[in-house]
DNA sequence: TTGTCAAGACCGACCGGTCAGTTTGTGTTA
DNA sequence: TAACACAAACTGACCGGTCGGTCTTGACAA
């Protein structure tokens, strides 16, 4: 991969951050990459593969940001714990490739209702998240880290939804007092679950 | 106000929900009011004023929705529970004004850091409703219907993050289930704190 | 006859995408 | 080391089409 084409990517991937997939045009692109139709298109097919590159591009990142360490946790409860912890000071925070905020929140809403196939590979991540969420839990009752009167399928969904939530919310006001008292409060709750 | 100039309004708030405001062009527009540019630009200066009427138009009936038989309700606490019964089965589900999905976060995330004057309309909106959260919880912490120890600035962040986090699931996966369990959580998690 | 309002032809700007042509980098000769 | 050949990388004028918005026209009601 030339540095062209990576420098590309990783601008797009801010713009579309900041203005979403449809509202970024051709020479936004160009201009932010210091390059011309034909740097251009002698690296992509179209204007949609780029939103594919972009999709996995930013896929790594949100792996990188969010899952780092948690392969070193034993306990379940504290990976939780820890990707909220990571999601607000690796992710969200993460302004130099996220400038509007989370990019999947963006494209999502963006493309969905107008290009069934973009939006599905959108809704792709969103259930691996959900069901990452969802397994550490189970493991956790499973194990007795958990209260077995958990209701795993309600905190999995009320997770995915603040999770979603304290996004955009960030994303408007840009508010880290609020972002941090929702997560604390996410983590407080995680710990008056456990056994 | 003419029966065309409702009828604009009422489509545009439609494809609004459904594709944004940008995204959204005047032959769309035109289209579904089954009207043509005159008729359209005799009632509207521009597309920009058009924003602003149908703002106010979804604002009145989000206030119909989720605000019905509040003031019939003393208890604050029971005001809170009942504006997530609302939220869930008066608004969201509201297909016929809404068929995207609450209009306020696509036309929000759509005009953030492109109109700044748009998108301050709109979150003056946010802002109102994230008040409302917390002057009814202010109010019963004060009257002893929840404990004294809620943090206040918390919950409200909490609610409020997942009211946008759901709306975002249901208009991704108009999933029923996943809307019910949350909300459920929720109320659950109110009644948890009471005194 | 006059005022109101809808119709749609028309405008310049901009959209994503194409393409003929130029520059740049690299491997192969001598 | 210099001359060459070729391909890959890049440029920017240009394409058909759509964008939001304007303006002339005519139908109809008062």
């Amino acid at each position: 991969m030339t540095a062209l084409k990576i420098n590309i990517i990783h601008e797009s991937l801010k713009l579309f951050s900041l203005k979403g997939y449809s509202s970024t045009s051709m020479n936004d692109i160009l201009a932010a990459a210091n390059t011309s139709k034909g740097g251009f298109y002698n690296h992509f097919k179209n204007k949609e593969e780029l939103f594919f590159k972009v999709l996995e591009e930013a896929t790594q990142i949100w792996r990188k940001r969010n899952l780092d360490q948690l392969n070193h946790i034993d306990n379940p409860v504290e990976k939780i714990i820890r990707l909220l912890e990571n999601f607000r000071d690796n992710y969200l925070k993460d302004a130099e490739n996220f400038p509007g905020g989370c990019v999947f929140i963006t494209l999502s809403l963006d493309v969905n209702n107008q290009s069934p196939h973009l939006s599905k590979a959108i809704n792709k991540g969103f259930s691996g998240v959900r069901a990452m969420l969802r397994r550490f839990l189970e493991q956790s009752v499973e194990m007795g880290e958990l209260k077995s009167s958990v209701n795993t399928d309600a905190v999995t969904e009320i997770l995915f939804s603040s999770l979603l939530g304290v996004s955009i919310t960030y994303s408007l006001d840009k508010s880290e007092t609020n972002l941090n008292t929702a997560i604390a409060f996410l983590i407080d709750y995680v710990n008056s679950i456990r056994n």
